[in-house]
DNA sequence: CGAAATAGGTCAGCAATATTGACTGATTTG
DNA sequence: CAAATCAGTCAATATTGCTGACCTATTTCG
């Protein structure tokens, strides 16, 4: 990233708007659609994940625990490289946050029954009724959403959404894909 | 937060996984369809989003970056004020953002016409060209995704998305509200 | 068997992005 | 003129991410 470097005072920061006018002009067909896509993308995701918010604040915990808390209900005995797979971030940034989730006893880890060197992530009871309680705080709106779409408009949603993703993830959401190439 | 108190042993840490087993008996219905949902929300945001971020790391920019230049792109003159109520964070963390964007040359500010507290804000001329590179980067992705939706497809899409935000972001999307409400 | 590869954990340090609270200045509104 | 509003800023802090290095346990392979 580039250094702090003091700026300039004030005034002299003051630049005119440019003389065109901001709607450019040779632009594709599609292109207003796609911006609102973009939109629709960042708001339903904004207002969809702030909801549970309240109740991780009520534990000290945050949306990277409730992602978290999330994949390994979806996936009892995922083991720590998927995780780390699906969220995308490092060893580093999981550990913290999955060690969180053990030691206040939300997170129960197992080793693999062939391979041993893996550790199996499943929720204990508490991790459960958690997930839960999240989950149902996001609950009415999807099902809301659901009803306002309908059957055919949930199944172009998830044919979209389904298409925007990588192919790893594609698989996994299929069943037909383990976690490591999500 | 949870101070860091220094965990116990690593051996002692090691809870056996729950007896239950993980899919839980009492489900309502829809709900793996909605657990579903989640997870396509998800991978839909990690992966349409990442694609930009390698032109955003040539130039030293970050996510939050490129959310100011597509608000800004979107709805050249919006106020300071707008644009924190549509990414929902705080004055200080929009002003290191939107100084560094106006520093090198990408959004430019004027006082408002009749209201001359307001500073308005667009794209300069290296803004558009910045942000309009950013989108053809998704471009592609998210074209091929409207096309294996179809219009219908996109159509249900659309309409679960907009369910799932909150009343002024609707409205804002719909062009019946201001970005100040969104 | 022994070496290499793999899964995982941990440490130290750092960067980006967010937060709160308090204060200032310019401008508009009552 | 006083109060409210829009914006900028400072100081301090939290969360979540990163890199690189290094360690252990275990499996795999020549």
């Amino acid at each position: 990233m580039l250094k702090p470097k003091p700026r300039e005072p004030k005034a002299d920061r003051f630049v005119p708007p440019p003389k065109v006018p901001p709607p450019a002009p040779v632009v594709d067909v599609g292109d207003a659609e796609m911006r609102l896509a973009q939109d629709l993308l960042f708001f339903a995701y904004r207002d969809f994940t702030t909801v549970a918010d309240t109740i991780l604040e009520e534990l000290g915990l945050g949306r990277a625990h409730h992602r978290a808390l999330h994949f390994i209900g979806r996936n009892p005995g995922i083991t720590v490289s998927g995780l780390l797979a699906i969220l995308r971030i490092t060893k580093q940034s999981l550990a913290r946050v999955l060690n969180a989730l053990v030691d206040q006893g939300y997170v129960a880890q197992a080793p693999g029954f062939e391979d041993r060197r893996l550790r199996l992530l499943t929720l204990t009871e508490a991790g459960q009724a958690l997930e839960r309680r999240l989950f149902d705080s996001q609950r009415e709106k999807l099902a809301q959403a659901y009803r306002a779409a309908g059957p055919l408009g949930v199944h172009g949603f998830r044919t979209l959404m389904r298409a925007m993703m990588d192919r790893g993830a594609r698989d996994y959401i299929d069943g037909t894909g383990s976690p490591e190439d999500a």
